[in-house]
DNA sequence: TATTGTTATACTCTATAACTATA
DNA sequence: TATAGTTATAGAGTATAACAATA
């Protein structure tokens, strides 16, 4: 007979999940790479699948029109992206990545994914696959 | 003999586990309650240990002292947070929860709770378990 | 003189509302 | 008239540098 209950086992272990998801936000995911701020990476990862309007920028990351003018304005000064207007429709605008923006994009994909490697390093390869098979059982992908 | 090496087994397996933290991130981490900011609740969860001085709060954070002025303002004008100055040392300032703060607080907490079990939920006992044991391998704690 | 905190200033990020150009 | 996007404006969040009060 346990001492207590599922719920409160489930309780104790949701509230040290949540600390473990703290440590590793810290010490993995809010490393800034490459000078890019949190809206400038989520833009050129829209764009990193291809050239796309302003709207589709906007529509893909939940924000306003308004907002990603300056975020665009300003990958643009940097060169990193590029506007076009469309004959066919001249009211859009085209927002490509730059060959730097792509460079730069690429880069902090690299950086990324060694951060991905820095958290599964310390596991023994069947507990990476114990792991991951549990994330799938979560996110159900 | 197996058809890739573990190094790139650990690529594929480093990128997927990147996948997985940003649908949690998404579905559960950015899940706003509230009405706090990411940054107004970081204090809060300073001050929810105990007054602290604005100093304490900015190491805590690693945050501008500049900076902590202007959230301490506006969570003193929401009436969440209350400074004063200790005679023992009027240089400094002491910020403390309201009642109110205290609340709100816990209310977020409870909240943020709430989303942990609804990470766990998908799993079996056993698997929750498990899951744990991994993340403490990884943190280290 | 050193420490604590605020103010001044500037830039990013965000949103709503008004506006321009095009369809 | 409807749509795509920018501009105007405002507020939060951030930092550096200058400043005031206290030790």
């Amino acid at each position: 007979m346990p001492k207590y209950s599922e719920t409160e086992e489930l309780t104790g272990l949701a509230s040290e999940l949540l600390t473990h998801i703290d440590v590793l936000t810290q010490r993995f995911l809010l490393h800034k790479t490459a000078d890019l701020s949190r809206t400038e990476l989520a833009v050129l990862r829209t764009l990193a699948d291809g050239p796309a309007t302003m709207s589709e920028v906007t529509n893909s990351l939940g924000m306003a029109c308004s907002s990603a003018t300056g975020v665009v304005d300003r990958l643009v000064d940097r060169g990193l992206a590029e506007r076009t207007r469309p004959d066919e429709d001249r009211r859009t605008v085209n927002v490509a990545l730059t060959k730097r923006g792509r460079h730069l994009y690429d880069h902090h994909t690299e950086d990324r994914l060694n951060l991905g490697r820095g958290m599964l390093e310390p596991l023994e390869p069947a507990e990476r696959r114990q792991l991951l098979a549990l994330f799938r059982k979560i996110t159900n992908r």
